[in-house]
DNA sequence: TAAATTAGCGTACAGTTGTAAGCTGAAATT
DNA sequence: AATTTCAGCTTACAACTGTACGCTAATTTA
């Protein structure tokens, strides 16, 4: 085997092994670089072979999240042209992704606080992108002034990602309840950010 | 002076101490028992003179700020009785607050999304009680069914949250910038609100 | 006044952390 | 075939953690 190929794997490895720590009572911040090396299961100090820090490791997932959740985004695009109400396909694509990536998610909202400022801006771009995007789909799709759109979009996002951190600590029907609420609560925002152009 | 009134004041040091290490990069997790019992003052064994554990100290922190949200809620209502219009009062009151009890703010926000159940649980029971009291001041003001008010005041809260954790990282012009934003997404909710209750 | 309570302290210990230093063996290069 | 490179290892150390134990001195109670 290569020793490119052997090295990238042990990599893959460390950031798999620190995505399963991720869970609902570790944080980036608390994971120790022993921890990780422990269950990668290669030596705390052949961590340092591939990362500086742990925070380029911590760099490292935010982005491998922010992917995912691109991702997800064109997954929700594509049932919507597939045929249904935009506000559900999202939410529930939305919802549907919390639950099959719960650590992901996890890392994205806990780090938007978090106590590393250069984590908490990383988080903060991925989060915008999401919002640029969503908000060149209301341009499109609603005929809404770009500013306004801009604001229609970002609303949505804060709501859905709130939405998303209930539903994290929540059981399957909660789940269903929150989606619901969400769902109206967009209704809200896109009945509103419509009538406040109109105005 | 009394024995009581020393304890008390012992503990009130341990607790402000607390609150003066939450800054932007230490978190109620992150935060270690001698730590604290450094920046009050006292020996470390001495912290088990008042809290059994740390986590007993993070519950008190929480009440505490709970404590300060429903002041700032209360101070919102003087001043809208006091004229000027809901939405900026309520806005600018929130974002005074923040400035001033940035630590108090941080708080709440990091917990909230935290590695502790019980810790997220506390907030999201005090963000409930602020979700509530808006309810209330919505079904009042706009004579929306109650059931609408509240997915109303629930989106309300949790778009100025957001927009009070962006705050948390900005200078003075940004903040003012942050709060024009969500007022502006705030209005939208409400006019779609009443639009959607009168369908 | 004598006895009991207790807030706070100092010492101590085992466990964890990050990371420095140097070795090894296999892969890559010459 | 000889040399260089380097991923991963072992060992080591100082810093920090939570907390058990017992003492002290002052307040409270009897």
């Amino acid at each position: 085997m290569n020793r490119q190929e052997q090295k990238l794997q042990t990599r893959q490895r460390i950031v798999d092994a620190a995505f399963s720590l991720l869970n609902e009572d570790k944080s980036l911040s608390a994971m120790s670089l022993r921890e990780v090396a422990r269950e990668a299961g290669i030596a705390p100090t052949s961590f340092y072979r591939h990362f500086t820090d742990i925070n380029e490791l911590g760099l490292t997932l935010v982005d491998e999240a922010g992917l995912a959740l691109r991702q997800l985004m064109r997954q929700a695009r594509q049932r919507i042209e597939a045929g249904g109400g935009v506000i559900d396909i999202s939410v529930d694509t939305f919802m549907e992704f919390i639950t099959d990536n719960k650590n992901v998610f996890r890392l994205l909202l806990r780090e938007h606080t978090g106590t590393s400022g250069a984590f908490r801006a990383a988080v903060a771009r991925e989060i915008q992108h999401f919002i640029e995007e969503l908000s060149d789909y209301v341009v499109l799709q609603l005929k809404l002034p770009r500013n306004i759109a801009t604001m229609q979009a970002e609303a949505m996002v804060k709501l859905v990602f709130s939405a998303g951190a209930e539903a994290l600590d929540s059981d399957k029907p909660s789940v269903v309840e929150t989606a619901k609420r969400v769902k109206l609560q967009l209704r809200f925002v896109q009945l509103g950010a419509v009538k406040y152009a109109s105005r």
